[in-house]
DNA sequence: CATATTAATGACGATATCATTATAATTTGA
DNA sequence: TCAAATTATAATGATATCGTCATTAATATG
């Protein structure tokens, strides 16, 4: 993910910077107002990271002018201890959430996560899971009941695609595009065998079969956690 | 798991044994520093839990030994109220955290159970990178100067497991177990092969090759960073 | 310097995975 | 109920990846 860290303190903007992208974050910091909103302006961010005590100006006129220009990007605040009412500014001027420092690392990393959950895709989980079903994503490892099974590239993949999307009806056009990054119509029926593929391994382990076809809509991974 | 417990006191000890044990982990004591010490460098431990005061050297003392011998094993102190400075020279030693005597069950789990999470999830990090080279697991995608480069499974999992252990020396064995899990000779060359095939990659896109050969050692991922 | 040892690389057949096609099964709507 | 549309699966040939072996290159040692 792209985040934009506003922050003249050097130790703390290279804590979080660390932090950030030890978590597998894209990171861009500003040292001033001027700067952050500039970039935060003119650019996409999945999240943006704003101290509240700038040489040139407070956190919250950022975040207000971000919100005047309908950017919706999630904004944590950082504010020092002393700072008063924090909260009440914050829901005053649009941000998401605040972090008063000092923090640790996994302080952090728990808002930044639980925010941009909130606000849209998940994340970049590590573990997947739907019922039965498990995928570990580090050591790419799919289980199901607890064992293990073997899965191609690209069965995987697609699995990773349905897990990532649980519950949620996804199209072929849709599977195509994000697992194999192919944005025509072969005009085969490609994504069924590998459904198909998938299914039947499923099925070798358990009697549930997760993968639901949705005429003429797609495809869904379904279960109830 | 199992747990290294160091502590002279036979009240402390059985207390701290007993919570840890009813919470489903094998414990190992020492009742002295020369014991805990040689315990702790010739055993592989999830956690060790070090008194500060014992009869013959204090819990710094074995900790900072630990740490001069690479072990990264996670380390808990337990120090007495009246000690001075305790957090400074856990930071020193190298130490994960510190707990002050008297302390009650539900503290002791909670100081041990957010070490060795801390620990586990942090070994597993997301962006592996030497100079040029960089993996992220999630994607499983590897650039060498940002230029993205195709690897097959075994080539990405060979790469990933140097990355892991840069500027260390790893031999052909445990490549063997590590990667492809193997436990005997093949009494083949495939690793040459495969090591091989990953610098050609390398080499297609950046002057400096990565893999060093240390022979009859094995290989080593070199870089400064 | 000569030779033995170890490592690097080219080459090859076996196998796994790939995308596609063909055929079977299922669902839908007239 | 029956044909058309849609989805599921079996089958196939093409290609990529696999482990192994053979050969060449590099290094150490007497």
């Amino acid at each position: 993910m792209d985040v934009l860290v506003v922050e003249d303190d050097a130790s703390v903007r290279t804590l979080v910077k660390a932090v950030l992208e030890k978590n597998g974050n894209d990171v861009r910091v500003a040292t001033t107002a001027q700067e952050g909103e500039d970039y935060a302006l003119n650019n996409k961010f999945d999240i943006i990271i704003l101290d509240l005590g700038l040489p040139d100006g407070d956190g919250f006129e950022i975040c207000k002018e971000i919100r005047d220009h309908d950017i919706t990007t999630p904004v944590l605040i950082l504010s020092a201890e002393q700072e008063t009412d924090v909260k009440v500014k914050c829901l005053k001027v649009g941000a998401d959430d605040y972090l008063t420092k000092p923090f640790n690392p996994e302080e952090l990393m728990a808002r930044v996560e639980a925010i941009t959950r909130r606000s849209s895709d998940g994340g970049a989980e590590q573990i997947l899971t739907c019922g039965d079903l498990q995928v570990k994503m580090l050591e790419r490892e799919f289980t199901v009941n607890g064992t293990k099974v073997d899965l191609t590239n690209n069965e995987f993949n697609l699995l990773v695609y349905l897990l990532k999307n649980k519950n949620k009806i996804v199209n072929q056009e849709e599977i195509a595009e994000n697992v194999w990054d192919i944005h025509f119509d072969t005009q085969t029926n490609y994504i069924n065998v590998y459904i198909s593929y998938l299914r039947k391994k499923i099925r070798d382990h358990t009697e549930n079969d997760y993968i639901e076809t949705v005429r003429k809509k797609g495809f869904v991974l379904r279960c109830d956690d």
